[in-house]
DNA sequence: ACCATGTATGCGCTAGACTGCATATAATCG
DNA sequence: CGATTATATGCAGTCTAGCGCATACATGGT
């Protein structure tokens, strides 16, 4: 029981982290999926991709596979008690003209 | 208003390292002297200073000189509420019998 | 079967965090 | 004033996280 301490600070760790937090904060909005976060964050795909590798390692997103693009979302309700306290309440899912993804497609005007 | 990202894992990254969250858990709880954190945490004096410093310029913690003892004690909000939502509610103060310090004096049995 | 697209992984470099140690400052006591 | 105790600071070595890059894998279309 002495090491809550222990597991608390590597998830602390995890939210310590500029665009691990804006991936958590747009998944926590909704399902994302890779190359949306992608446009978000403006980063290379691979850099997306691996930081989505240590948030699903740790257990607090999970995907899912439809046809080629991967969905990815909050699962862990700490994590989305962390973010409001920091950040307040979920704001609408990021929408984006340059992102091919069918979430975003509805955008187009 | 885009980075409160960058202020929010900077707080973060403060909470995500283990003899600090231990330092903050014990603060939070009322104020503690150096000597008494370095009897918690049982690292060297030099050690427990340094992130005391670390938390103190981060304005999380703030110090309090008293003859020859400084008291440290948690005064944001955030973190404390962020604390209860990892660990819980605070405890009641750790005695140890190893500490000079006036506040654990009181414990000798 | 081939190619395009979306996503994942492996690897190496580098900047910065963590920590130990020596030492500086400040206060109290004699 | 010198000694002792409590705390702070500076510096250097080490180690890890973060990042870029090349490439592997998987899916769907033709």
């Amino acid at each position: 029981m002495a090491d809550c301490y222990a597991e608390t600070s590597r998830l602390f760790h995890l939210l310590s982290h500029r665009a691990r937090l804006r991936i958590l904060d747009e998944t926590r909005r909704g399902e994302a999926c890779v190359c949306h976060l992608q446009a978000v964050l403006r980063r290379p795909q691979a850099y997306v991709s691996q930081q989505l590798r240590v948030l699903r390692e740790a257990g607090v997103v999970a995907d899912r596979k439809e046809g080629q693009l991967v969905y990815y979302r909050l699962v862990d309700p700490r994590v989305e008690r962390l973010l409001s306290e920091m950040l307040g309440p979920p704001g609408p899912p990021t929408r984006l003209p340059t992102c091919p993804c069918p979430k975003c497609a509805l955008a187009d005007d």
